[in-house]
DNA sequence: GTGAAAGCGCTAACAG
DNA sequence: CTGTTAGCGCTTTCAC
């Protein structure tokens, strides 16, 4: 307990000294691997409380490789920080990985990958080794990003599919699936004239949630359903929710490609007059905090992100542990939160 | 651009040696430090693409004793990961920091100090040299993090005025001027039989935020408001607003200490049949995300949130430039958005 | 079981 | 302007 002379932080060199071993000795205790005798090991405990000693990260990392550091990358669209992190979906996936993460002695940095340069930092981060490997969250499609790590040779993972095939593991969820739900639900409740509130045409989960909506609402016998683009704001499912109230004034069910769009989409219902659910059933996709938030609450396809994330995490730990690992890939399965709209 | 054997990752010797020079020169050029003949520098630069060089960012943290990582904490009430990181606040400070932090080539690592192990590891990861220094965001009252650190002599500061007082600097909104404008606004639509959500009632924000507005209405003549606590979520917004209604029907100005609540309260004077703002008046605090997701859009106090991350980032920096920096704080002024709800 | 010694890759005086 | 020389603090064979 009692200081040392406050002047330098104190090394191993200086436990040593303390409890009359060499650096050797104590560096093992410390990092509690080979054998030290028992007296020792004791005497060198309390050498390491009386002068307050802390390892050095740096120290460690230049002989042994690894940070316990993992570069979370967001991948914005060119520009704009600001609507990265105020996604909900962002917070969600920071949690998972921060979760799993620490239970194993790694901490996320964060960086955000909005620009070439930034890209090109968030590279230069891992390798020079300020990071053992990167999580790449890539929700744009045609994003350069997972590329850039793959040919670099840098660990990484990715959040969704790449829009073009990039030899690299990812989680991902089953769109089409999730969309099914939503369209077997519809078609259960009875709802015959159909519309839906696609995402952006190049993003593979947008894409994948407009073709199985489709096709299963095909199945239920539902040939054709209106189709309305949105970009995932809450501000075009407005928009989006209006040009299809214009193009069939009778719809009785939609599906939105995400709760945002969801939301707006249920202003402009609510707003034309429409009672939701009872004129129109509305679902959405993500059940994510404004799902909850609206009244009435949204039904929604869950998607277990925090579950993903860790998946993610586990994906990155293990090529960590061997390079040579070949890229894989886990679908996580949607799951239908039936609330109030639907 | 040619690559030399993919061996070993080169370091500063091999590109010395294929350029020709020390060491000492090459780490001239790579840092831009001290001069170096314009034919050598180049010379260097070729080596240096031809080798592919990247420093190592270990070895550098070593003998600079700076890693230009800062440890971003989020202090929860012990056990709620998911909690923190699902509040919109979450995303806007760490987009705010993310921000100013990168211009000056530094990063956030991530970190949860939800219990007092999870808060040792964090100090620890600070005190190891893992980084620099520490921004914490401690919402909770009575929070052990910011004595810990401060005790620790690790250089921090703080995201809201603690409760106890800590000699660390801090950024803080002038919570009683928020509620000054929400108050002034009720009373000029005409307002007078008032209530008011409050948050937690150790939480010194949420004090200021209920004492500046009952001391604003009082100014504007209404000696007495109705008070019911929430905990800052939508639902215990709802359960608050129906206590309020269920002690004074007539109410026609709710002013909720944050958004969501607001949210909450807005969906049961639904239930109620309140026209809002007409029967009441609705104002919330913070302008986050799901103020502009309602229906009619929430009037509220608006915390400039990015620009108080980016001033303790810049507290940061100064602190790590010279230690002996004394503590100090800077509040935020707030602003009045009108939008629909009141 | 324990110590001595050789680096990990880089920067920073200090000479030249 | 450039090279030489010490380290930064720790881990890890390899002897003893």
């Amino acid at each position: 307990m009692t200081q040392a002379a406050t002047r330098r932080t104190p090394t191993l060199e200086d436990v040593a000294e303390a409890a009359g071993v060499s650096r050797a000795t104590v560096s093992r205790v410390v990092n509690k691997k080979g054998t030290v005798d028992e007296g020792l090991r004791r005497r060198v405990l309390e050498a390491i409380d009386a002068t307050g000693y802390v390892p050095n990260a740096a120290a460690r990392t230049l002989v042994n490789r690894r940070t316990g550091t993992i570069a979370l990358v967001m991948s914005g669209s060119d520009g704009s920080a600001a609507q990265v992190f105020a996604d909900p979906f962002f917070g969600r996936i920071t949690g998972g990985v921060v979760t799993y993460l620490r239970e194993r002695a790694m901490h996320p940095t964060l960086m955000l990958a909005d620009s070439d340069q930034a890209r090109q930092d968030a590279l230069d981060f891992v390798r020079r080794g300020n990071a053992d490997g990167a999580i790449l969250v890539s929700t744009h499609a045609g994003d350069p990003l997972p590329r850039l790590f793959v040919d670099a040779g840098v660990p990484a993972v990715l959040f969704a599919r790449p829009a073009d095939p990039v030899p690299i593991s990812f989680v991902d969820l089953d769109h089409e699936a999730g969309a099914a739900l939503a369209a077997a639900h519809l078609a259960e409740r009875g709802c015959r004239r159909i519309a839906t509130i696609a995402g952006p045409a190049d993003l593979p989960a947008a894409i994948g949630r407009l073709s199985g909506f489709q096709r299963a609402m095909e199945r239920h016998g539902v040939p054709y359903v209106h189709v309305a683009r949105g970009n995932f704001t809450a501000d075009s499912g407005e928009r989006a929710m209006a040009e299809l109230l214009a193009m069939d004034p009778e719809l009785d069910g939609v599906f939105a490609a995400n709760d945002l769009m969801a939301v707006g989409a249920l202003r402009v219902l609510r707003d034309h007059g429409r009672s939701v659910p009872d004129d129109v059933a509305l679902i959405g996709f993500d059940d994510s905090e404004p799902a909850q938030l609206t009244r009435p609450r949204l039904t929604t396809v869950y998607q277990p992100v925090e579950q993903m994330s860790a998946e993610m995490g586990a994906m990155l730990v293990a090529l960590l542990a061997d390079p040579d690992t070949p890229p894989s890939s886990v679908i996580f399965d949607p799951r239908l939160i039936v609330r109030e709209s639907a």
